[in-house]
DNA sequence: AAGGAAAGCAACCGCAACTCA
DNA sequence: ATGAGTTGCGGTTGCTTTCCT
């Protein structure tokens, strides 16, 4: 017997939602917060899985997401953190206030990947495509998520592969120091309310103001977090912030179990 | 105008990591 | 230490829209 599954599909609704649906799970959150996701469908009357709401929130419904086409500059950022992070969307995802790991990764996977094979690179190890195909014998067996991984163990027996590994550590030490101190001078210049961090202190990195990499982007973000201060988002965080209460809910589970016993 | 192909995007699936009893 | 439950992530699918012939 496997594991149970996170919630019985029987009867579930899939596909996409309906204005009616968004309706019920934003008011539900909005006013009661996230505390489980499993139990967010059964309380706010959808006929969906825990895991599908979820994705809906993140993806969709959340008021601080940014909306339209990435930009030029925002597209060559992408391709700077592929080209160290690899396939760890939402690790990239971050680095970009409002946008989804799961939008960078179709914008990947639909227009980047064609702009570098354009270029004449190679998508997934950035070099030009004739030096990437000798990498990629060495780099077979790598998948994307294991990316550190395999380069471990490709380094046992490739001398050459070492040095490049070494040199990748560096790389990746000094852009988290870059970013760590980018991460906090644009924090300390955008005092903003963190809306992730309000639904859910202990996770939700990529609401996080966090800076860009690149030398321009600080501007940006700048505007970004003071944009996000003004209109519906700030009525909307100071709202929230005053209705969101984890003691409320538990009421709510309660009662819930109350009834079904 | 019709229909087939390609592109774009939302949503699903399965797995791994994490948490907690 | 262990196992069940939950969450998060990345790969993939499939539907809708746009483009081309």
């Amino acid at each position: 017997m496997g594991r149970k599954p996170c919630c019985d599909k029987v009867g579930l609704n899939r596909g996409p939602w309906t204005i009616e649906e968004d309706h019920k799970l934003m008011n539900f959150i909005l006013n009661n917060g996230i505390h489980c996701w499993r139990l967010v469908p059964k309380f706010a009357g959808l006929m969906r899985c825990g895991k599908s709401c979820r994705l809906r929130w993140i993806n969709y419904l959340r008021p601080d997401l940014k909306r339209g086409t990435l930009s030029e500059m925002e597209e060559n950022q992408i391709i700077e953190l592929h080209s160290r992070l690899g396939n760890r969307w939402s690790k990239i995802a971050a680095h970009f206030p409002g946008r989804t790991d799961n939008e960078i990764k179709n914008h990947w996977n639909t227009r980047i990947k064609k702009r570098l094979k354009l270029l004449g690179l190679d998508p997934v190890t950035h070099k030009p495509i004739e030096q990437s195909k000798n990498c990629n014998k060495i780099l077979e067996s790598s998948s994307s998520r294991g990316e550190e991984e395999s380069l471990e163990v490709g380094s046992l027996d490739n001398p050459g592969l070492k040095e490049f590994e070494t040199q990748k550590k560096q790389d990746k030490f000094e852009l988290a120091s870059k970013e760590t101190t980018n991460l906090l001078h644009s924090y300390n210049m955008c005092e903003r309310k963190d809306v992730g961090l309000l639904m859910n202190p202990k996770t939700n990195p990529s609401n996080t103001c966090s800076s860009f990499s690149l030398e321009n982007s600080l501007s940006l973000s700048m505007v970004e977090c003071s944009s996000l201060q003004e209109d519906p988002l700030q009525h909307w965080l100071d709202t929230v912030d005053s209705i969101l209460s984890w003691d409320s809910f538990h009421h709510l589970e309660e009662n819930f179990s109350l009834e079904n016993h």
